[in-house]
DNA sequence: TCAATAGTGTCTGTTAGACATTATGGA
DNA sequence: TCCATAATGTCTAACAGACACTATTGA
């Protein structure tokens, strides 16, 4: 069946690359991992080479960990992009993933957190997937723990209700956040309080999502064009 | 592009290959196109070689064009596999793209539809792809034009209703259906109605999307785990 | 006439958002 | 004390689903 594809794939520059858009809310902001100092025109996302053995989304856990240091919040592949035969590496695809990491990640050696909405120039095509990265997560995080994954352990109703404001780009109404909160079994509170500056001590609670079954939601027609 | 795969791939073995998951509804059922007659073994999936030049994208629209014979409904890309080094063509990779059509869309020669589930035996990588590509086309149908691109020009609200049942996989209620399908602004009606068997003639609907601002949804917590 | 499907009006329980109020700390 | 934030109760408009009903065709 077929030739074995691991000589030429050695011999030649890797077929592809792995990308990663890593996201983090640092300082209140949105903020991406970019990794700096390789050219003087702006910054680049994180990449590697890709080893062709074993599966794709392994592969790409395993980097993502050894570049961290430690495994991410959450992880999905965003797609496969041509790089327009421009990328160093010689690869031909890129494949992206976004991760989310909690608040308190320092960056590695070599990289740092860029504001996400005001990110240093990047490539076109760089932008572009930063952008659709964003929209992926913002897409998504109503049915992936996202904004679970971008915060530590315990926290606060209220820091977990910013994640979603910056996410989504807009204010939320706090009753109805936590009254959908409450009403999904998605976090337990602690015992513990936390006090902030000036107001009242806000309790820290934890994600403990509880298996419910039989939620159908409703048809929605939500196209924009 | 849109030469037999076969040649090209062994004249130079690619990188990677584009696999089509492609449905309709045939016969009131969710259908897939397979193609037939390579293998004893059962069915497989469109698929091509990479030409690496040029956007991804763009590559897969026009191989898929050319497969159909006429450009699909509606397409996008699920996803980057690793093909576990067990691909006839000697590729690493497997990009999938979904896509769907109208129903009255004939098979390619050497093509046919199958049902999407109960599809003749597949390879359990090739299953795996093809129910997340259902899967893919149940979650997004509420922000892409999906259910009305597996519809002729003008349709009855009845079959687009029933195209929403058969990818939601559950019954929908009519009256709920349609108000909420008004609210959207995403048909008009013609003056053209169709009598289909026994009871009253429908009315037959096109798909016309009308811009709507402000049509914020709600936070929702939908994790299922 | 009956059967079958299209299309619509009404009712009701649920929910999202607005608003108001209380609670509890720091300055 | 004043202020800022947490947390919650109440009201209302919108909405989803159930039900019933009318409309219009073929058999």
């Amino acid at each position: 069946m077929g030739d074995r594809p691991a000589t030429a794939a050695r011999a030649r520059p890797g077929p592809a690359i792995l990308e990663l858009v890593c996201c983090a809310v640092v300082d209140g902001r949105l903020a991406v991992l970019t990794e700096r100092g390789r050219t003087a025109r702006g910054g680049t996302l994180p990449w590697s080479p890709l080893d062709p053995a074993g599966p794709l989304d392994a592969s790409a856990a395993r980097w993502v960990r050894g570049l961290l240091g430690r495994a991410p919040g959450w992880m999905t592949q965003l797609g496969a992009f041509s790089t327009g035969g421009r990328h160093p590496s010689g690869a031909v695809l890129t494949v992206v993933y976004v991760a989310v990491v909690p608040s308190d990640t320092e960056p590695p050696a070599g990289f740092a957190w860029s504001p996400a909405f005001e990110p240093p120039p990047l490539p076109p095509r760089r932008q572009w997937v930063l952008d659709a990265a964003v929209a992926g997560l913002r897409d998504r995080m109503d049915l992936a723990p996202i904004a679970f994954r971008m915060l530590p352990a315990t926290f606060t109703l209220s820091e977990l209700q910013r994640i979603y404001e910056l996410l989504l780009g807009r204010r939320l109404h706090k009753a109805s956040f936590r009254r959908a909160l409450q009403a999904a079994f998605l976090v337990e509170p602690t015992d513990a309080w936390r006090s902030e500056g000036r107001g009242r001590p806000a309790q820290l609670y934890r994600y403990a999502p509880r298996k419910r079954r039989g939620v159908r939601r409703p048809v929605r027609f939500e196209l924009l064009a």
